[in-house]
DNA sequence: TACTTTTTTTGACTTTTGTCAAAAGCATTC
DNA sequence: GAATGCTTTTGACAAAAGTCAAAAAAAGTA
């Protein structure tokens, strides 16, 4: 599966031709194999990615530990939100879970055409309410729901990281150890 | 203490005259004395509140046991933003804490706000941005931290709550129990 | 002040999750 | 197919956090 970039902005907040032409002239596709880094710790985030095809994985080192932070799959955007906006050094690292096709966005070029298109700056309002909205969610899990009310949730929100994560990965994903994951998961 | 709306907002990005004055005529002063009601569960939000003075809490009913997910002191926007921002009923309950003042923006006001003027289109867009990064530290704090380090992680970026809000509400901001957290601090 | 009411703390015990270590299961490669 | 890595599971025990109940402290009110 390969998700295309503009038909899925498109569903978000359709462009004028005009807007759309500008918008494609400052990506570029970007293709990651398997181990690829994307972004290392302590650089700035100058790119937000958009997956096409394949996964990507942010994660934090804590005392030598890699903690996985989030997962990118097709249809999805990544980057160091944090690094990429604060335009400071990013805590998190990001690699190639697998092969992947991604479209990179400079933040140079995405600050000029917010300023340029009215409507491309509304695009990015209502990206970044969505990406709020959804991370609250998680937010609201961590806080309140159980290890194994976690994973289920996760599993019903993303049926192919099952798949395509290991179990180390998601385990941190979901704050937990990958033995308590383990153990959650044989008992169901 | 009070905090100014317009000058908060100016900080955040500064608006020409015309907007200014725009974006202040579809302001409207609420004050709530404590314990009243600024959204009930199951209704939309409509307003964007700014605390201007005071404290506003926003919890959910689980299992007939309340849970605060937020709270909001002087200088924060408050609104159940899942409800505001896609326009469903509110699984959460806005309610305050102390006698306030807030400024409340009604949700068709700033829609119409956002297509007339590209700066406040910005300016929402920035704020998002900023909300967004300050749930990724929270979200990041459930993921990873303890939860005595997340406590004194809270301490330490809300100094007031401490003195305003009580242990219960704090411990369940927090995904904790009381208990637990009288405890935490026993120990400090 | 005395009386309520609410909030916070403490105690005893249970459940959940973490830690460390080893074994088992898979996949890759030589 | 044996050897090698990597992932997942299991076991035994430790630590963290939850539950229920009661006591203590603080705040509010008559």
């Amino acid at each position: 599966m390969v998700t295309d970039f503009l038909q899925t902005i498109n569903l978000i907040s359709p462009l004028s031709d005009e807007a759309k032409e500008a918008l494609h002239s400052i990506t570029k596709n970007v293709q990651v194999t398997k181990g690829e880094y994307l972004l290392e710790e302590g650089k700035v985030n100058n790119y937000l990615y958009f997956v096409e095809k394949g996964c990507l994985r942010g994660y934090y080192n804590l005392d030598g530990k890699e903690v996985s932070y989030w997962f990118s799959t097709e249809g999805m955007f990544a980057s160091s939100f944090y690094s990429f906006i604060s335009r400071k050094p990013s805590y998190e690292t990001i690699r190639a879970l697998e092969d992947s096709s991604t479209i990179a966005i400079h933040f140079d070029d995405l600050t000029k055409l917010y300023t340029d298109f009215h409507e491309i700056e509304k695009l990015g309002r209502l990206v970044n309410e969505r990406y709020y909205l959804q991370l609250e969610e998680r937010t609201y899990s961590l806080q309140f729901l159980s290890a194994k009310d976690r994973y289920e949730k996760m599993i019903a929100n993303n049926p192919t990281w099952l798949q395509r994560i290991s179990l180390g990965f998601l385990a941190s994903y979901l704050g937990i150890t990958q033995e308590t994951l383990s153990r959650i998961r044989g008992k169901i």
